[in-house]
DNA sequence: TTTATATATGATAAAAATATCATATAATCA
DNA sequence: TGATTATATGATATTTTTATCATATATAAA
């Protein structure tokens, strides 16, 4: 049986969901231009944006047909946080040698 | 080509290797004491530790033939953040509905 | 009230991560 | 030195995650 933090990392971890969260860090963002700027594919994105929703990373609001995302308050905390730590610990993670480098590749 | 931020990912969002660093948040622990610990067969705990190590999440010294782990500072802060975030979100996490409910199993 | 736009849904294919297996090394002790 | 304990390594099987496809719905405008 899974457990909150397994859930928290499902979510979290995921690329577009990150990066989802990294776009909305600072503005609220309609569905259709985050497709633009991120270059995720219309279903991944529709998908992920409710995976977020529905773990209260994010809030939405309708506006006519549009739908707009806003990041929570916490979750920005967290991101911010994660986005610290990534740059302290950068040069590591890219040469751990047991992560793959590279999707599908050899270490 | 993968990102520092995927790596992070990559190396933290693992149920074992996050146990591991919730285990070092008080105390250093050697390898075969956190296999007792955790359930994690010895294969799987060194290369997670190799992981952790080589991330710069934890540090390591020998100790005869065993080798002591601690977390470092830095990776211990990130962990009680994450923490306390799992415990904010908890209740959404559990019913997100797109995040799989059990490894393997249905929506 | 038909058409277009914006987004959602669910099934499955494709890709990636994790666990397991067999074996290796390193340190200590008899 | 040979046996034992503690841990590491690399290849591959297994499982899980992510992307894609086909289709649906919701809102607005013509």
């Amino acid at each position: 049986m899974k457990k909150a933090t397994d859930f928290f990392f499902d979510a979290l971890a995921n690329k577009n969901r990150f990066n989802i969260l990294m776009h909305l860090r600072n503005k609220e963002i309609c569905a259709g231009e985050l497709q633009k700027n991120l270059g995720i594919g219309q279903t991944n994105l529709s998908h992920d944006l409710k995976c977020l929703l529905n773990c209260g990373f994010i809030i939405m609001r309708k506006d006519g047909r549009k739908r707009v995302y806003k990041i929570n308050t916490e979750t920005k905390g967290l991101v911010d946080e994660v986005a610290k730590h990534v740059k302290i610990y950068e040069r590591y993670l890219k040469k751990c040698g047991i992560l793959k480098e590279e999707k599908n590749g050899r270490i």
